[in-house]
DNA sequence: TATATTGTTACACC
DNA sequence: TGGTGTAACAATAT
């Protein structure tokens, strides 16, 4: 489940591999994964065109200057003034093959199935070729995913990208800043607060969990209840916990995998995610679940208070 | 076959 | 008006 880690991990992975290749070609295999912004649509000439083919037109030619990141959003900047948004949402992948990879037929594995496959797949549905004869892969499962693209000058009318919170990770998000946040949300339980992007962007399910535990704070507690201390500590458990996963390229889990089709190596670290009915590596307690708006989440019910 | 999965949004309620 | 909580949605595997 691609959090900010490990979208992180894919935007380190891409940005020296995709920067400066050009566009020859742009195959969508199945049309709903992919949209474009009103005035991207009537920058088009052949209005008669598909939807599909309108996004391959735009892009073929163009060239990726940069590959950047918001929240859990990849945004991907191309010339002409165009940039594509892609979010991997469940299950998405965005896998990069270099004309080698592609001549040696490199199979990546399947994370459930651990079988080998090859490129493209039955999951495969949108496979752009750049002119140097490597290939970009958007494989989803789940199809929940998407490619966006946009022209620079709408860029700020995506409502998603308008309303994310700070990104946690960045010097000038302060313990000052965290307390105005938590002090807009009295009334909402830890782990829904962690989970709203529009609070702190970028934290999803496994790594609220990781934080929570962090903090040593049962996900249930409301934000108003914590005293000065435990909102120092959950501050401490955002910073953490996102830097060691980002440095670990995230965590594999679900259909997780790096441009390269490495896995993500924070799994191994995980104390609570994932680990219901096991016991707690600190105290030794079973850890349990709870469902909170309809998200299962993991916690020890000794540590965390 | 019913269920679980997640980020996001729609909607009801206060 | 806007904070809050819940349900619904997308598609698939098991």
């Amino acid at each position: 489940m691609p959090e900010l880690p490990e979208v992180e991990t894919v935007v380190r992975e891409l940005r020296p591999r995709l920067k400066n290749k050009k566009i020859s070609k742009v195959e969508v295999r199945l049309s709903k994964i992919v949209s474009l912004g009103s005035k991207t649509v009537s920058n088009i000439r052949q209005h008669s065109l598909s939807k599909a083919k309108k996004f391959a037109a735009v892009l073929k030619n163009k060239e990726i200057t940069d590959v950047k990141r918001r929240a859990k959003l990849i945004i991907i900047d191309l010339s002409g003034r165009y940039a594509l948004l892609v979010h991997l949402k469940m299950t998405g992948q965005l896998i990069f093959l270099d004309k080698k990879r592609l001549q040696r037929k490199i199979k990546l594995l399947n994370l459930e199935t651990f079988q080998p496959v090859s490129l493209p797949s039955k999951w495969t549905h949108v496979i752009f070729y750049f002119t140097d004869g490597s290939k970009l892969f958007f494989n989803d499962l789940r199809q929940f995913g998407y490619l966006k693209l946009v022209a620079d000058n709408e860029i700020d009318q995506v409502k998603e990208l308008a309303e994310f919170g700070p990104e946690p990770l960045v010097t000038n998000f302060t313990i000052v800043n965290f307390v105005t946040k938590l002090d807009q949300r009295p009334k909402m339980k830890l782990k829904p607060f962690l989970m709203d992007q529009k609070l702190v962007a970028g934290i999803g399910n496994i790594y609220s969990d990781e934080i929570l535990f962090f903090a040593k704070l049962k996900p249930t507690r409301t934000v108003r209840s914590l005293i000065q201390s435990e909102q120092a500590r959950l501050f401490k458990g955002i910073k953490t916990i996102l830097a060691r996963a980002v440095k670990k390229a995230g965590s594999s889990v679900g259909d997780f995998v790096r441009p390269s089709g490495d896995w993500g190596k924070y799994g191994l670290y995980h104390k609570v995610y994932g680990r219901s009915g096991m016991k707690c590596f600190r105290c030794g307690t079973m850890i349990k679940s709870l469902k909170l708006g309809g998200r299962t989440g993991s916690f020890c019910p000794k540590c965390q208070k």
